[in-house]
DNA sequence: CATAACAGTATCCTTTTCGACACTATATGC
DNA sequence: GCATATAGTGTCGAAAAGGATACTGTTATG
């Protein structure tokens, strides 16, 4: 986001699904988000938790999440440098999709990154 | 997705979140989704709901949606043609992260696509 | 003296996504 | 006989997203 993929709003009502998503899609952001679900991070604590995600990306990710309001970013005047990143209030209020995301996601999606065929199955016959 | 654009699933734990954005995200999958919800549609249905998409590109997430195996497509041998989408059992299974989508983007989000001000301020001040 | 850790930047390049626009075939209604 | 509706497809091009790699400055540690 920050630069909006999602960004036609005129679509009404579903809008608010597209803005909502479009908030957390962007490659890194859903991970990211979840795992400050569990506290603050420092800017390497995440990347060492994200593994292939480069510094680059890394920072391009926060930074649109902290314009969006979902983080904060605190800053130490110290060197070497600390930086803290943390969920806001409004990141917070995400919990509850991040987690039924990941829930989903387990039950649902193969390591290949689809749906599994078992599932699918599992579906059909309910 | 179905071309994976979230398809690095070495991440654990988080990765189980990407993949499960990583199948609703896409400009107009989750909108797509969210109104079948209500029920069958038909392609035509669809564009009218969702003012915007051209058919090349309703056509394309149609499919995508297809692959990964989140809605149906009936095609009735007619002429003119009449084609069906409607929300497998998987899909289905999605219809609480959608409805959370909804009903967070409804509070948080302003028209112009990002958390409003004020919204913020509210979590702020809680 | 050299190295590692911190939190990033800078530059370049490839891939992916998305939108505009034109076009298809057939049957029905006017 | 012409327009309209159906469900798309094809081609082109612009823009955005993402990845690879190298580099920054400072301090503590060996």
């Amino acid at each position: 986001m920050a630069k909006a993929r999602h960004s036609r709003f005129d679509c009404s009502p579903g809008c608010s699904v597209e803005a909502a998503i479009g908030l957390i899609d962007g490659k890194w952001k859903s991970v990211i988000l979840y795992h400050l679900l569990s506290g603050t991070l420092r800017f390497n604590e995440i990347r060492r938790h994200i593994v292939n995600v480069t510094p680059r990306m890394l920072t391009n990710q926060l930074r649109e999440l902290e314009a969006d309001g979902l983080i904060n970013r605190k800053v130490y005047a110290q060197v070497p440098p600390k930086v803290e990143y943390s969920l806001s209030p409004l990141g917070r209020s995400m919990e509850s999709i991040l987690l039924a995301l990941k829930v989903w996601g387990d039950e649902n999606i193969g390591l290949y990154g689809k749906p599994t065929e078992t599932t699918q199955r599992d579906h059909e016959a309910a």
